[in-house]
DNA sequence: AATGTGTTCAACCGCAGACTT
DNA sequence: AAAGTCTGCGGTTGAACACAT
């Protein structure tokens, strides 16, 4: 179907409105109203196209724009509303009134994706993104960890998979090589703001029955046994796991890194996917996938005090206002992170 | 004070879909 | 039904400004 002619074509004016184009325009549609779009730069005297001028009044001289910088309950309510409605800039300006959908698209873009991206989070998603350099823990399982899980099963998965759980999988049966109770332990007391629901770390001890179970073996020592048979299965399937995880862990695939049981193939639930241990985890609300749109539930981590429902409580930085766009850029890439082994040369995999 | 670098945001571009002829 | 027109949307650009060196 035909497109309407550029305002090049026509030899129209392009670039800054000055203020008397501002001026005729806003007499013109106070006098009329704009009518058709088309034919209004004509009437009003204007040597711009319609389009132009349908721009400048929608996002500039409209009188019902509201101008000035975003409250903290605005930005909340573009977080919540981006995490289930994405990229809909007018559908989300259509709930913030008198804001713009370029207005809210240039605040979104300049503040509040950069400040998710500094933190380690999916603009697109509203989830946390995986790291190439957390899949070291995955391939050091791979070549140096005894494990009695099938991993042979893991290697095996040609479907969509899980990331997280993956990750998650991995650097639990990596930590058995060290001690997995103190690295976690560890990580949860130098990460422990980031942890509401291990306030207190002697809570972990209640975990420590299904993290055993899990692994199948006492956490507080290091003995399962080596599968010689299944070694050679990973040997076998090294590189289709590597050319797996490159085609699954690319930037644009990040997206798909969902807690929801139905991205978690059967081979996988049934080796992590049920475990009692990981509900257990991630069992805090704020945590977990929403269920309505399966993501966190950012809004509440990233907003300001005046409205956050679940503070934070232990961490000042993130109860800042002012602190909003200097956060630490680990902060969820330290959430899920437990110690990574450093025996795996990642640059081999980039 | 001059220059370089980073940030912001108004405006443009091109596409898609609804509407009209 | 097909072609043309109009409008709205989302992505991108670049001038202006702020800040650092």
């Amino acid at each position: 179907m035909g497109r309407a002619p550029c305002c090049d074509k026509n030899g129209l004016k392009k670039g800054p409105w000055t203020p008397e184009e501002d001026q005729k325009l806003i007499n013109y549609i106070q006098k009329h109203g704009h009518g058709s779009w088309r034919t209004l730069p004509k009437n009003a005297g204007l040597d711009r196209c319609g389009k132009s001028c349908r721009l400048r009044w929608t996002n500039y001289l409209c009188p019902d724009i509201k101008r000035g910088r975003f409250s903290f309950e605005e930005e909340e309510t573009i977080i919540q509303l981006h995490s289930v409605l994405g990229n809909k800039w007018s559908a989300i300006a259509a709930r913030l009134p008198g804001r713009t959908d370029n207005e809210i698209k240039n605040y979104w873009n300049t503040h509040i994706r950069k400040r998710f991206l500094r933190m380690g989070i999916d603009p697109v998603t509203h989830n946390p993104r995986v790291y190439l350099l957390d899949l070291s823990s995955l391939l050091n399982l791979s070549f140096y960890n005894t494990s009695q899980l099938n991993v042979s099963r893991l290697l095996g998965i040609q479907s969509v998979l899980n990331p997280e759980l993956l990750r998650l999988a991995a650097t639990l049966l990596s930590s058995q090589h060290q001690n997995f109770k103190y690295s976690f332990v560890q990580n949860l007391h130098e990460n422990q703001h980031y942890y509401p629901q291990f306030q207190n770390l002697e809570q972990f001890s209640n975990f420590q029955p299904q993290v055993e179970e899990l692994l199948g073996c006492p956490t507080s020592t290091t003995t399962c046994a080596t599968s010689l048979n299944e070694t050679h299965i990973m040997e076998t399937n090294v590189d289709q796991f590597q050319s797996h995880l490159t085609s699954n862990f690319s930037c644009e695939n990040s997206q798909s890194i969902m807690l929801q049981d139905n991205l978690v193939p059967d081979d996988l639930m049934g080796t992590f996917g049920h475990s009692s241990f990981i509900e257990s985890l991630f069992e805090n609300p704020d945590f977990l996938p929403n269920d309505n749109n399966d993501h966190f539930n950012l809004a509440l981590v990233l907003s300001t005090p005046s409205s956050c429902s679940t503070p934070l409580n232990s961490s000042p930085t993130f109860l800042s206002s002012s602190a909003t766009e200097d956060e630490p850029d680990t902060y969820c890439s330290n959430m899920l992170k437990f110690g990574i082994p450093d025996i795996l040369e990642v640059n081999d995999f980039m």
